[in-house]
DNA sequence: TGCTAATATTGCTTTGCGTTATGAAGATAG
DNA sequence: CTATCTTCATAACGCAAAGCAATATTAGCA
């Protein structure tokens, strides 16, 4: 004996608007469907749910009960339309995030912040990984959208990449370095200083070789390696150190980290910073909510690196 | 866009079971029968709900979320299943009963007591009233039962009566009234003491002018009147006074309120004390629980009575 | 690669909901 | 008490959807 939910919404209404008619125009349907609708319930259930004889169609101890039960269950459908239209807007959901580890903590995380004090409802789940086991991971529906650095040509057949910033790296070391006042930098102006590495792995760490390896340095003095960005700033802010970084990293560092940029021109690799996510797949919506916002977001970064840049040189 | 709460609890219980095949075993349907419904529901919503390609179907952050509601819901529909098959057994409802007001009090309501522990969902209501009044109000259907004294003569002809008990009355007074140690009471026995009698529109006071008159006895001094059972009790505890009782309601509080009947034969009027209710109306169904769990009662209490009548008379 | 089990699709029937048109009956006012 | 209004029930019919069996497809796995 199973009872329609429809039907107990239905009743519920009719109870609530103190009539069948009333009830009908209030649920948009015709008075005649919604009473035969009733009568189905009441053969179904096997007890009268209206007072018989009663014209302003009053319900039963039993038909107020059960009507009671059917506001809930209507209350409970509403939320789940809301949940779904939500859902559709990408105002809702849960995202999975993942990218190159300095990178994320150092650009990415903070607008992610942004994002969520606009979309308290998207729940992000952020985390790290290169790109082999990104696309992976991507390609197992693990993960929504991945941030990497990829040269245009690198982009796997299967997937699409919308770029958001050069990647641009710069030697970086703590604002007050002695290198820092000095207008040009040689090599043997380096020489001294030890170096930071990011793990053996990450795409950053040969970066770091070629970049050095660009200026004529093919050997370098590692004194600490692996660690996350908070670690790599908390040891170049107590020593002088250097290391490299992508410069959208320093640049949103300058001021809380006190870090800086050498003004030492290195290679930069031919690629850029963007985000990478499976072709097939239907998206979550608010993974276009989100990559919206970070293609804005960039957008304006940028805007402010190169501003800075040509405020620098007219002081420089 | 109203999503149908029938397939929210169909992804539910698939998302419970961790697959369609066996959540659809589970809800006693065919496997291709939920597939297709979560096809719909998928179509309606407008967003996957299961990932794609996964064989062991698992749903998607939407798809649980609403499975969640889902399962709320069923819960709310269950309850709504357990609640019209209590009511149908009789175990769960409301009843309004209504009798005359000595009756009432000196039996019925230690029924309703008894009942009452074995069917604590069913909730009584009791009110007050005579003949005229309570056939009204079964009549205009604000009444399910009234317990009333009737000759089997009086009975409406749109109304069903069942006798519970012969309306006999005596002349009750306090236990250790000194005429009770008299073998045989006279007219002249009764002559001193003052009288209490039941309101005046009632038809157990009509009883008492008939009782008295049918012993000789015309006029009578009334020292008290229009009290309910407790009061009257109390008066007769506490004086001399005699009033007409029905014997049943003697018989249950001789003990308890120090009650005892005078060995004085008085007409006793050929009525019933019955259960009377509307022919037509669908009854509640605990209402059938209630009638016949008083029936049961009442004849227990006819043997008590006789028993008792036996041995006193065994003992006189 | 090929097997197995899970899911999707197809074709068909039945059920129930929606509508409009119309009938019956309680409520109400004079 | 009857005339009238309002409210609800019934009838007839089309359509959407749910049900089933049979069958095709595909992910997981050895």
């Amino acid at each position: 004996m199973k009872i329609d939910s429809e039907h107990l919404e239905i009743l519920a209404m009719i109870v609530e608007r103190g009539g069948l008619t009333e009830g009908a125009e209030a649920l948009g349907k015709s008075q005649p469907s919604v009473s035969r609708t009733m009568a189905l319930l009441e053969d179904r259930v096997g007890a009268p749910l209206f007072e018989a004889g009663k014209r302003p169609l009053r319900p039963t101890e039993l038909g107020e009960n059960l009507a009671r039960i059917g506001a809930r269950i209507h209350a409970l459908n509403a939320e789940a339309s809301r949940l779904v239209q939500s859902y559709r807007k990408g105002h809702t959901g849960r995202l999975r995030i993942a990218g190159t580890p300095i990178f994320m903590d150092g650009v990415v995380s903070t607008f992610i912040a942004d994002f969520q004090t606009r979309r308290p409802e998207v729940q992000i789940a952020q985390s790290y990984g290169y790109f082999d086991q990104l696309t992976a991971s991507l390609r197992n529906g693990s993960l929504d959208m991945a941030i990497v650095p990829l040269h245009p040509s690198g982009v796997p057949a299967d997937m699409s990449f919308v770029p958001l910033l050069p990647g641009r790296n710069v030697i970086a070391a703590r604002a007050g370095h002695p290198l820092m006042r000095r207008g040009a930098i040689t090599l043997a102006d380096i020489e001294p200083y030890p170096w930071i590495a990011p793990p053996a792995d990450s795409p950053l760490f040969r970066d770091l070789q070629r970049a050095l390896k660009s200026i004529g340095k093919e050997e370098f003095r590692v004194s600490f390696s692996g660690g996350t960005l908070a670690s790599i700033i908390s040891i170049l802010a107590g020593s002088d150190a250097l290391t490299v970084l992508p410069y959208s990293v320093v640049f949103l560092s300058r001021k809380t980290a006190g870090l800086d940029a050498l003004r030492l021109k290195i290679e930069h690799p031919d690629r850029q910073l963007g985000m990478l996510s499976l072709d097939g797949a239907t998206p979550p919506p608010a993974l276009r909510q989100f990559a919206g916002f970070l293609a804005d977001e960039f957008a304006l970064l940028q805007a402010r690196i190169q501003h800075e840049g040509q405020v620098t040189q007219r002081r420089g």
